[in-house]
DNA sequence: TCAGAAATTCAACAAGTGTTGAATGCTCGA
DNA sequence: TCGAGCATTCAACACTTGTTGAATTTCTGA
């Protein structure tokens, strides 16, 4: 059960996209068991191939890593979803148009690649901050005061904290709830951290 | 240098209190590389012992893990604390002292033991549920909401993105505010969470 | 003083790891 | 039709891993 054993060696006929299969195996493995315990020969055994076409693919295992946590997070119809509001409802819309993104089974589970493999691996621990970085930056642009970084700030460890009840922790409020539920819920919290006084 | 190797074999002379090394050597391990990472050789290694020694004391890994992961947790305190606070100020009462708790080192490390570990063990992942839980209920006690157990749940999705981004991501705003700053800028999120109407 | 219990190390095992180099089959352009 | 290049597998290597059983030393209680 090792790899793709009993195949027949050399070149499969016709037209294969076994580059994509590899990929979208690796994703869920590094998801699910995190970097290490998702072993190359498990990976390869999902993907239906050998170990060693992995290798030839992508390089080495940490170079997979990165090639699976590469997604194309097109942030531009955040910013214009968010700047269609009036900044009184920036807290709202950033939540809503965030979970409704996050929800989305790739991105779940790129995130959870991230968290799982951050936890052991600098480099994707900071791929994670630096995604979470990017997801809401849109919302403080508008921003001009002295303390924007620090709003900025506070308002990630709330986001990051929600994708982590809601995805990894996965604890049954928060799982219950809709995007326009938790926009209501968590928005007017975010909207404090943008433009409140304390 | 697998180990104790060349030390001399046999019991050691005089009092000695290998266990609690080994208990230390585990945690500071378990909390810096992870479960996977973290080999029964290396804790040996940085106990000065031998590995045979840690299955004689702990049985397998995983118990070793487990062992590591309880840690007292003294509520108790944190009931009093919170409550001799009126309920207005529950908020920013919970906020100062849970981070002021978890900022003593040995706190620190234990909740990164359970996020890094948590991220390929289930059984650590719902034991860091579990002590988020704990930690945030004493302040949510007083509630008899219909809607109190979602009430808590946001709490904590607040209270864990806070720990998530002061521990583990190592956000430099949120790391470089001090309890008392936390309080008055994530206090009121909270104190709307317990309090407020949606 | 002596026996038994406790503490500690050693050497080894079986299984699993990432990675390599060579071999084989298929496809497509000249 | 042939040959170059791509896709794919095989077998193996050199390590690392958790765990075990036996051997050795020290301590403790009678």
């Amino acid at each position: 059960m090792t790899g793709a054993r009993g195949r027949a060696r050399g070149r499969r006929p016709g037209d294969t996209d076994t580059r994509a299969h590899i990929l979208e195996a690796a994703r869920e493995l590094f998801a699910h068991d995190g970097y290490e315990r998702a072993s190359m020969r498990a990976i390869a055994a999902r993907a239906q191939v050998d170990p060693a076409l992995i290798v030839h693919y992508f390089g080495t295992k940490r170079d997979l890593l990165a090639a699976c946590l590469r997604l194309p997070v097109d942030p531009q119809s955040l910013i214009s979803e968010i700047n269609s509001h009036p900044p009184e409802e920036h807290g709202e819309a950033l939540v809503l148009s965030l979970v409704r993104l996050w929800d989305r089974p790739e991105y779940t589970q790129n995130f959870l690649a991230m968290l799982r493999a951050g936890a052991n691996d600098d480099q994707a621990r900071l791929q994670l901050q630096d995604t979470m970085k990017h997801s809401v930056q849109h919302a403080v642009a508008g921003l001009v005061d002295d303390r924007s970084t620090q709003r900025a700030a506070l308002v990630m460890s709330q986001m990051s904290g929600l994708a982590m009840s809601r995805y990894f922790l996965c604890i049954p409020e928060i799982v219950a709830m809709s995007p326009e539920d938790l926009a209501t819920a968590v928005g007017p919290a975010i909207q404090r951290y943008l433009w409140g006084d304390w």
